[in-house]
DNA sequence: TTGAATTTTCAAAATATTCTGAAAGTTTTC
DNA sequence: GAAAACTTTCAGAATATTTTGAAAATTCAA
């Protein structure tokens, strides 16, 4: 079937490219089952359609939770839990914006905060491990405002305004 | 001694945050050493500081330098090869954010086009299907061009103009 | 309550990644 | 061109991560 091999690509693709930068192969793959599938999937549903267990697919199922890229759903009359991916693209990218931005630009930030508070004498040497601290520190803090712009604007603001930035 | 300390708790750190985004522990490590270091080092430095094997020094040194944040330096009257991490770091965080382009953006991109190409029939569940590739392609694309954007921009540039965009 | 249905946990197994160290390869010097 | 100095490679070891599956915990209906 032409379009179920389309899909089944997808998921597999989907899987692969998030294990080159560090994110969970099969996280990835129940994400991008949930964003195909029309209607909400329990665990069970999941567990066949993947071939995974069912440890692994409740373990990542809380974490793609706690990324808010999937909901749980509790259908009435139903006793098992149901799971739905956010549809909107912008919305998840944008959540994955500001976690990323919790997770990874937060704690650099911080670190780079501390280690800069505990060398206190004023020889050049410490001068220039500062700057180099202080230089890091900039950029992440670039980083961290330019993604909190991005994640804060409307996909109509993103696609529009900032978009005149490029000639 | 206080500096050294400082400067062993920032590689060690950078070491740490690193692996949070899959990135490889021991390059992170031999980036920061580079970066706090004045002068260039040889292998056996780097062995020696962040005790580690010639193998691992090796490995992580050629990758470092196809991320480009690293050059090979040859001291005239030396036989060994010496590294140099790019000091300018707003330099190396645009280096980071090409790289990522083309290792990260441009596969989705890529594959996401064939994707489409692959689905022929018109069916509504295929036109549902190609909605949720389309947005994603969308999304990546969107990505894509501000990296490329920030990428080509001038720190100067960055931190007066873009930060307009904030109110 | 009880017990059946379902979810969660977690120790052990499977898999993947990283690291080592010695051998092989390369370059330079004499 | 041979030997010394240095770099690269890579198979196996060490480590880290992911996955399994069954037991424990929880939830819910009656």
């Amino acid at each position: 079937m032409e379009l179920q091999e389309a899909k089944d690509r997808f998921i597999h693709t989907w899987g692969t490219l998030a294990t080159q930068w560090g994110i969970n192969r099969t996280m990835s793959q129940i994400h991008a089952l949930l964003l195909l599938s029309p209607k909400s999937l329990n665990a069970d549903e999941i567990m066949e359609e993947l071939q995974i267990s069912r440890g692994n697919v409740n373990m990542n199922l809380r974490d793609l939770m706690s990324w808010g890229l999937i909901y749980k759903q509790l259908l009435p009359g139903e006793r098992k839990e149901y799971f739905q991916a956010e549809k909107d693209i912008w919305k998840a990218a944008r959540q994955i914006g500001r976690e990323r931005r919790r997770r990874e630009l937060s704690p650099i930030l911080e670190t780079m905060e501390e280690i800069k508070k505990g060398v206190s004498d004023n020889s050049p040497e410490s001068a220039e491990f500062l700057k180099v601290v202080n230089d890091i520190y900039a950029v992440a803090g670039f980083a961290d405002n330019t993604l909190e712009l991005v994640t804060k604007a409307e996909e109509s603001w993103l696609t529009s305004t900032f978009m005149k930035l490029f000639k």
